[in-house]
DNA sequence: CGGTGCGTTGACATTTCTCAACTGTTGTGG
DNA sequence: CCACAACAGTTGAGAAATGTCAACGCACCG
């Protein structure tokens, strides 16, 4: 479970009695904008998509969700509306479904539930602003290396190994750059010796490298923060 | 107050009860990344800007805090840390500085205070996510107009009066462009008579074409700047 | 054995950033 | 009160980066 992990067990097992099994197969909406949040998500099992779309038809990647995470909270317990399309990703996705009003009378009468979300909020807060900062980035070569730098890896000597886990499609949704400027980028690092890639995953030869792109290239002071 | 708004007086009275009053002038530190986040803040007067600084010396502005509004919360009840810096930027800057562990005791025992906190919070992930869209649209234009429509305008007749309300050197770093382009962009647009630029406002004369701009599809119609 | 979708590669057009100079405003100190 | 410094904003020209369009290879799946 998400940042409900650390509740007691008998805390957990009240807020799973809440909840309802669901199973969607690959490509099945959840939900879409404009439709009235009642209730909340949790991974258990699959990929879920969260993602919004201009009138052009351009797509932004929100959240990428594997099990364990959940998502929803925002809209049930702000606006009561949800503002994205929410898709199963992978063949056999499996959701716990749970119930917005029972969850909320649950929440009013233990503050554990409560301090459990609302720090959980705040994690996912400080998540989405390093994402700002992310995309705020100038060059897609810094983009995609911080990006790396937060995922999850495996040190295999003094390299590090770290699963794609998504489409690159979906990546370059994900950093605002297209297909094409991800593939050429990963060649041109390749090229340099700095990284591997593979079909499943990346090994990084050079992190240090990476780290130093990430920061911009260069390691030059511009603009102290005036004032 | 922020989302505290709504709350029974006597509770928000045992708020303030927790509040310090500090004043700032212009340019004074409240926070840097790393500090330990002993509690949260709420804008009285004045502003506060809150940004991170890349390695490089880019700066990335994450929030523009003006009179009623509140952060620091994500780090205190989050990681424990603040992960920016936190300045005032106007000259006469008072803020209520919470007690974030006497806070968290008021939290437990009241849960109309939690539901505010979590409600509030829950809004303002919303609203990351909408600046996550902003900045993952291409170009300066969709960029922009995306902004400019999600800012609280005073209708004039048809046209829109919207106060800039910030230096247009933050905005642009806001928006993840640079100043010039902000300026050239501003300057094209009026020249197509679609905005009029005052020095502390600006008059959206057809919104229309703004909210076509922002969705993608104004990319068409470019021409160079009539006078 | 085709079909479909993802990823790659190439050539080209466009946008934005960079660098640099100039203007106008604000605030300070003589 | 004026001169001057500091800073925000503007404008211009050239360079660099990315998006666009199009074609191709490659897996996976029926």
């Amino acid at each position: 479970m998400p940042h409900l992990r650390g509740l007691p067990a008998d805390l957990l097992g009240s807020v799973v009695a809440l909840a309802r099994l669901r199973r969607l197969s690959a490509g099945e909406l959840l939900f879409a904008p404009g439709d009235r949040a009642k209730s909340f998500f949790v991974v258990a099992r699959g990929v879920v998509r969260v993602y919004r779309i201009a009138p052009d038809g351009a797509e932004q990647l929100v959240h990428y969700l594997r099990a364990g995470n959940s998502f929803g909270e925002p809209a049930l317990f702000g606006t009561g509306l949800f503002h994205a399309h929410a898709v199963a990703a992978a063949d056999p996705t499996e959701l716990l479904e749970v119930d917005g009003p029972r969850f909320l009378e649950l929440f009013r009468s233990d503050a554990r539930l409560a301090s459990a979300l609302v720090s959980g909020l705040s994690a996912r807060l400080v998540e989405l602003v390093t994402r700002i900062e992310e995309l705020a980035l100038v060059g897609a070569d810094a983009r995609l290396a911080h990006f790396l730098l937060r995922q999850p890896a495996r040190s295999v000597g003094r390299e590090l190994a770290i699963a794609w886990g998504m489409r690159k499609k979906d990546l370059a949704l994900q950093l605002a750059i297209t297909p094409e400027t991800l593939s050429r980028v990963l060649r041109r690092w390749q090229g340099q010796g700095w990284i591997r890639s593979e079909r499943e995953r990346l090994f990084v030869l050079e992190p240090e490298r990476l780290l130093r792109t990430a920061e911009g290239g260069g390691a030059e002071v511009r603009s102290p923060p005036a004032s």
